[in-house]
DNA sequence: GCGACAG
DNA sequence: ATCTTGTCGC
């Protein structure tokens, strides 16, 4: 019945002290299937809508998504970073595209994601012990910054805490729009 | 031809 | 992305 339909979430925070401002978030329809490289195609539509929502203008995004590391060196951070005009930063949870080291273990370690003779991201380990995430450029933020802002993002956890509490969201977003249609 | 492949 | 069981680190 809706299983075309979609949520999208977006929670703004202060830096560094990393206190929330504001949240929105949005539904709607998905009309293009997830395919790896298109993911932007997918899900910039219903992003886009969310930040229109925003009252505040932000300074920088982090994209639950890589940016310059992808085949094309144009994942979805960069389209978003583009079209807002805000500084933005890939920040994925998994490999797309590219070779690696697996950095030291303790939080902050990191090495470079190369596709080639190219380095396309960081590989950052944003937790002690626990396995690294994929940070790249978006638009705007040089690799070395989007590297430290993403590491003052992460309050302790794998995944820097915007992105962390807009998934947890939109989560339950989710959850509650199924459990009323079911009601 | 085969495998790999953000969310 | 989701589902699910077991295991490991803090």
């Amino acid at each position: 019945m809706s299983e075309d339909q979609g949520f999208a979430a977006v929670i703004l925070y202060s830096f560094p002290k990393l206190e929330e401002i504001e949240r929105v978030w949005c539904q709607g329809e998905i009309r293009f299937p997830y395919i790896p490289g298109f993911l932007a195609f997918r899900e910039i539509p219903l992003l886009l809508q969310a930040f229109a929502k925003l009252r505040h203008c932000p300074d920088l995004i982090l994209a639950d998504a890589h940016g310059w590391a992808h085949p094309k060196r144009a994942g979805l951070a960069c389209h978003q970073g583009v079209i807002l005009n805000v500084p933005t930063i890939g920040c994925a949870k998994s490999l797309l595209v590219g070779k690696y080291k697996l950095p030291g273990l303790k939080k902050g370690s990191n090495s470079p994601l190369m596709d080639g003779k190219e380095v396309i991201g960081h590989v950052l380990r944003t937790r002690t012990n626990v396995r690294p995430i994929f940070v790249s450029c978006g638009h705007r933020v040089s690799l070395a910054t989007a590297v430290r802002l993403t590491l003052e993002c992460c309050d302790g956890y794998r995944i820097p805490k915007p992105l962390r509490q807009a998934d947890r969201w939109v989560k339950q977003l989710r959850i509650l729009h199924t459990s009323i249609h079911n009601t």
